[in-house]
DNA sequence: TTTGAATCCATGTGATCCCATGGTATCCCA
DNA sequence: TGGGATACCATGGGATCACATGGATTCAAA
């Protein structure tokens, strides 16, 4: 699970460390995927072996013939690079990538569950302020999650005897 | 897996390199095999020996007096060329196909999953503008990639209680 | 002999691997 | 509770390897 947010640089030789946190996360792969990100953000995309099959299964529930599928394929396939992890958990990601994302020298790592994101940290903030903005006017949407712990059955009969 | 793009040419004998990513995909075949899109994309497609038994399976399948059996025929059989990895790993695509896709002296090869495609770099933009823009109406049709983790029963309850 | 194709060889560049360092958090024991 | 030892992590740089590319040689067919 990508959990929190690090912000890091590139090294002289254009590398990141990959936080350690994120590696584990990766559950021993050693492989990494990044793609422009899917919802239109100007930042990348990224996450594992995990990832990519999750990928692959949406890809294979859409018609093959659909616009959707094509246009999901060109960004997460067709846009994306495949990194791997050196002995020291860093990675190089190539020019082109980072010019997408607008990344010079420093970045940031955005943990999103089973993915993460990599933004250049001025668009984050911005990003940030945006989302810190709407938190109010989501809170109807946030309900269902004060009593998740219960519907997982940590306390059946009590909860779960609404369902 | 055929992931990522890249933009290479041919060299003055017509050769062209296939990129090390693409040939580690063929997992040690020598063999590629190239014919007109299949879905009428003015472009290549190609694989390896993997892409041609699905292809056969895909034939397998369907009626052998049907017209679509024929079409499908048609295009990854008899328009296919099967072309061989040289010791550097380039190959040297005939002139009638490069024809097909339009492809003078550059090219760009696309990953696609389990095929890529070989574009001519000018129409291969405008292909990928086309998908670009889509990609916000495209939206919708993704939302099951976004908590397929959980679907698959990672955290049961606190996401699937939104279903 | 000539032409075209396929195989083979050579080279510069860039990526990858590997080792070393400094700093920090953690753990264990006094 | 303090202090030392240990493991982990981020960072830097050198050596090695793979790759892309150009050209030469061989071979087959005409």
């Amino acid at each position: 699970m990508f959990v929190s947010t690090f912000e890091t640089s590139l090294d002289s030789k254009g590398r990141v460390s990959v936080p350690a946190a994120f590696r584990h996360a990766l559950e021993g792969g050693v492989r990494i995927f990044l793609y422009p990100a899917l919802d239109g953000s100007p930042c990348l995309e990224g996450g594992g072996d995990a990832l990519m099959q999750q990928n692959q299964a949406t890809l294979m529930r859409m018609s093959p013939t659909s616009t959707a599928r094509k246009v999901f394929l060109n960004r997460t396939v067709s846009k994306a690079i495949e990194l791997k992890l050196d002995d020291n958990g860093r990675i190089k990601i190539p020019e082109k990538h980072l010019e997408m994302a607008g990344i010079q020298k420093d970045l940031v790592f955005v943990g999103a569950m089973d993915r993460f994101y990599l933004w250049e940290p001025a668009q984050y903030s911005a990003f940030d302020a945006e989302m810190e903005a709407q938190l109010e006017e989501s809170q109807p949407a946030f309900e269902g999650s004060f009593n998740a712990a219960f519907a997982t059955g940590g306390i059946r009969g009590i909860v779960r005897e609404g369902e």
